[in-house]
DNA sequence: TTTATATATAACATAAAGCTTATATAACAG
DNA sequence: CTGTTATATAAGCTTTATGTTATATATAAA
């Protein structure tokens, strides 16, 4: 499955999935004791759990009849390199706001 | 307009928005110049251009009859902040897994 | 003032998300 | 084998997103 922006982004947008995705940075949890904590049903929070899934957020092992989950590295690292290019850009566009102000305070003497 | 993670996230789910983004990393851009490359009406975009507004994304001044866009720090903020929660914990795993298999090549005298 | 340009808003259609209950599957316990 | 536990899937409902066209608003230009 590999993780695609879309899916990744829309992931996150949603506050019960990202509490599972800290409950899981916490450690390995099986669905039943991710689903407790949360007024919704089962298969509610399987559904939340495939979507992580499928953002590459989480992985899944089979143990038995449970099925524990854990963080994966694979949608904040695709996540990352996208902001990357954000982030480059907001950093050029506050390196020219220093620069104008640098040049205001040469040329009329005042801290701005 | 204070952003929050879930209208920020959700911006960024739609690529429309995410290569309006990309335009913007380049250089401040006006509505029309932005819908041109897009087979998409104006309302569309404008649409889209609010939706990242609220998400704390981009920031528009009032020039004339223009409304030319730009960058905006806060929204990559706000993720980057909650972010920092999972990358951490992803790096403690992949330290424990470092653990794991360092006390294997003790254990066995072998490299996994 | 009249007309054109840049953008926003309204009304509507359609698709997708998220929830629920009911049911299927598969391993485990007796 | 039978009942129970852990999880997944299906069907159906409601809400939210995204797009369209038509129209409003406000500045600029003639």
């Amino acid at each position: 499955m590999t993780p695609n922006l879309d899916t990744t982004f829309a992931a996150l947008a949603d506050p019960t999935r990202r509490a599972l995705l800290a409950r899981l940075a916490r450690e390995e949890t099986t669905v039943m004791e991710l689903a407790r904590p949360f007024a919704m049903s089962q298969p509610a929070i399987s559904r939340h759990l495939k979507v992580l899934e499928e953002a590459g957020l989480i992985l899944r092992r089979i143990e038995g009849t449970k099925r524990p989950c854990r963080l994966a590295p694979d949608g904040v690292a695709a996540i990352d390199q996208w902001l990357g290019m954000l982030r480059d850009a907001l950093s050029r566009n506050y390196e020219r706001l220093d620069e104008v102000l640098a040049a205001m305070t040469i040329e009329k003497g005042k801290t701005p």
